[in-house]
DNA sequence: GTCTATATCGGGATAGAC
DNA sequence: GTCTATCCCGATATAGAC
């Protein structure tokens, strides 16, 4: 692997563990035994590399949300939230430090908010395809709320997990973030579907 | 009032402003017209002056918290969410930066999820008496789901609405989160209960 | 209690040789 | 492409006078 590719692999992997600003450039070069000039001749500075990441994040993120606009069950959603999970998971120092970058890196704030505006939308065209096949009810307004919701969980779910249960390594709880969105549509569900999602919920988490 | 007085009140304002990772001692003690050199003879370090603003806001959220096992109706509720996001709207650079900060200052660790978790009990207690009363419907595991994605709301309403409406000012919109996290709760409500919520929660936000 | 001056340190970044 | 050496700066914190 080229020393370029080399140092996007290591700063992702120490972002995630350390936080993004609690990681130097001098801690980068080290993990990969180059010299700090070295580094730099790749990278004009440390923002070139966050950016290099989330531009990275931002297209298989895009990618993922854009959901054919088909008929859609409660399986597809399942799967659908995992992918994003996922992504979620490998980039999670983006959302440990949300607020924080978004401030410190000014130009990658309008296109995290346009990410999250497409999962809001994706979110409602799934909601509301189930609406049609009548496996969920709920009105406008009940279904704009709950995909709100789902997006904030969606968002800081893997955050909120990790302070309730830190993390030695790399065992993030997908599942149970999965679980914890569904946990948000099932109400709206009809009775014959909310049974049989709770069941999948229960055997997926064990 | 007293200089060790004027450094918590302009700390905690400017932490709130810039988020505390980019406030310095120096950026605090300018503000105040004062030097350096007498910030560090009331506190002897930035860590101090982030402890004592803690403990502030966890005497008043855990009194908050000590919730009268009585019945207690949906409008009390709402009260009672109102003034949970009053005390976190007042600290709110906790929460911007939370992972961060509870990484930073290990100390504080343990006594945020102390409080997390009284949150999510308070909840159940609610929830519980809400049932009870015949208010509410909802097996066991429903309610645990809907506790903790209550308290994931409380938690991160307000940086995630920060993100998608950079507030100029202190123009935070509890009535919001308040409603965010009502919607959690209406689909567990009876018909009649439902709408009232929903209409209440119209007239609120307007 | 408050000030000025200063020490110390660490991180970001560059220059120039190889 | 890579290294060594170094600069610069900003942030934390201390010393000692007033």
């Amino acid at each position: 692997m080229k020393t370029r590719e080399r140092i996007i692999h290591i700063s992702l992997e120490l972002f995630n563990r350390f936080g993004e600003p609690n990681v130097t450039t001098l801690q980068i070069a080290d993990e990969l035994d180059i010299s700090p000039g070295n580094l730099y001749y790749h990278y004009k500075n440390k923002t070139e590399i966050l950016h290099e990441l989330f531009a990275r994040f931002e297209q298989q993120m895009l990618e993922l949300l854009d959901v054919p606009n088909v008929e859609i069950g409660i399986e597809d959603q399942w799967l659908f939230l995992h992918l994003i999970f996922e992504r979620i998971a490998e980039y999670r120092f983006l959302y440990k430090d949300l607020v924080n970058i978004l401030q410190r890196y000014e130009r990658i704030r309008p296109r995290f908010k346009k990410i999250l505006h497409k999962k809001t939308e994706a979110s409602l065209t799934i909601c509301s395809s189930l609406r049609d096949q009548d496996i969920l009810i709920g009105s406008d307004e009940e279904l704009e709320a709950l995909c709100n919701n789902i997006v904030l969980t969606i968002t800081y779910w893997p955050s909120f997990d990790l302070i309730r249960h830190p993390a030695d390594a790399q065992d993030i709880d997908l599942s149970h973030g999965v679980y914890q969105v569904m946990s948000l549509v099932a109400p709206y569900l009809r009775d014959g579907e909310r049974q049989a999602l709770m069941a999948m919920s229960r055997e997926y988490l064990s």
